[in-house]
DNA sequence: AATATTGTTCAGCA
DNA sequence: GTGCTGAACAATAT
């Protein structure tokens, strides 16, 4: 479930591990997982370089290259990077691994191969033609901005959430924890919320995905209050010990309070 | 053995 | 074209 906070914290992952060493190896064990480029083509592009800086947009990683390319990573649902000394020793579905002059090696993992790996030259090009909006942490997105971009929605407000056009990053799970701690339903209209609670809804947003990047996107690590920690039909409500409700909303199975999340 | 899971893409529809 | 819904995709656990 890599969301913004996941990917955020591969971010740091790489920029901790990976920076300014030699790319002398690349090995794809799987080409499938490739988009819009060869495996030759791939190898090429990073052999020899190095990674010098890491970003982020939604729930993409770009690794900067010394050239000014970027290696692009998505990580569909089960992807992660791991980096060992012994490639032998890697997990076993992984599916690119990059080897540096230290000897030490950066694998993309990806179980369900629903992600994919790409090299490009611009972020900015690459992000518009996947019809990406802003990413959901981006401090000049305000709340007049959050406002006009979800209000007039149709359809429910966790498929509007979700919805990488509008705003990118979150996902299933974390748009389940935002409703959750902001009160709102996750069935609700969005043009049926009060200027109240989409003003509660954006600072909410924010303050989520802050706590859940401090707290290594784990769930073990959340605080107290979080429904992440109580994912699960029969729980009860760590706010109000009401329980707690799995229904399908907009295709996604979705967790939430029946008590205290009010539907609009 | 059938089902659920997760994010993105794409077909279909209004 | 726009906005939305829901199926399909891969691989695994239950």
């Amino acid at each position: 479930m890599p969301e913004l906070p996941d990917v955020e914290n591969f971010r740091r992952y790489l920029l901790s591990t990976s920076m300014r060493k030699r790319i002398e190896d690349v090995e794809v064990m799987d080409s499938g997982m490739l988009k819009n480029v060869k495996a030759g083509e791939f190898r090429d592009r990073l052999l020899n370089h190095a990674f010098v800086a890491g970003r982020r947009h939604g729930k993409y990683l770009f690794a900067e290259l010394d050239d000014h390319d970027y290696l692009v990573m998505h990580f569909g649902m089960t992807g992660f990077l791991e980096y060992r000394e012994d490639p032998g020793r890697m997990d076993d579905h992984v599916r690119i691994i990059i080897g540096f002059s230290n000897g030490y090696h950066l694998g993309y993992n990806c179980q369900r191969k629903l992600g994919m790996v790409t090299v490009i030259d611009d972020i900015g090009r690459f992000v518009g033609r996947a019809g990406l909006g802003p990413d959901a942490m981006d401090s000049s997105i305000g709340f007049d901005d959050f406002r006009e971009m979800f209000s007039s929605r149709n359809g429910t407000i966790k498929s509007a959430l979700m919805n990488q056009s509008i705003l990118s990053g979150i996902g299933n799970v974390y748009s389940d924890e935002i409703m959750f701690q902001a009160g709102v339903h996750p069935r609700s209209s969005p043009k049926n919320i009060d200027e109240k609670t989409m003003r509660k809804l954006f600072n909410t947003m924010r303050r989520v995905l802050r706590v859940c990047i401090r707290n290594k996107a784990d769930p073990e690590n959340m605080p107290r209050t979080y429904l992440t920690k109580y994912r699960g039909e029969g729980n009860n409500c760590p706010k109000c010990g009401g329980g707690i409700t799995k229904e399908t909303v907009s295709g996604r199975s979705s967790y939430f309070c029946g008590k205290h999340q009010h539907r609009f």
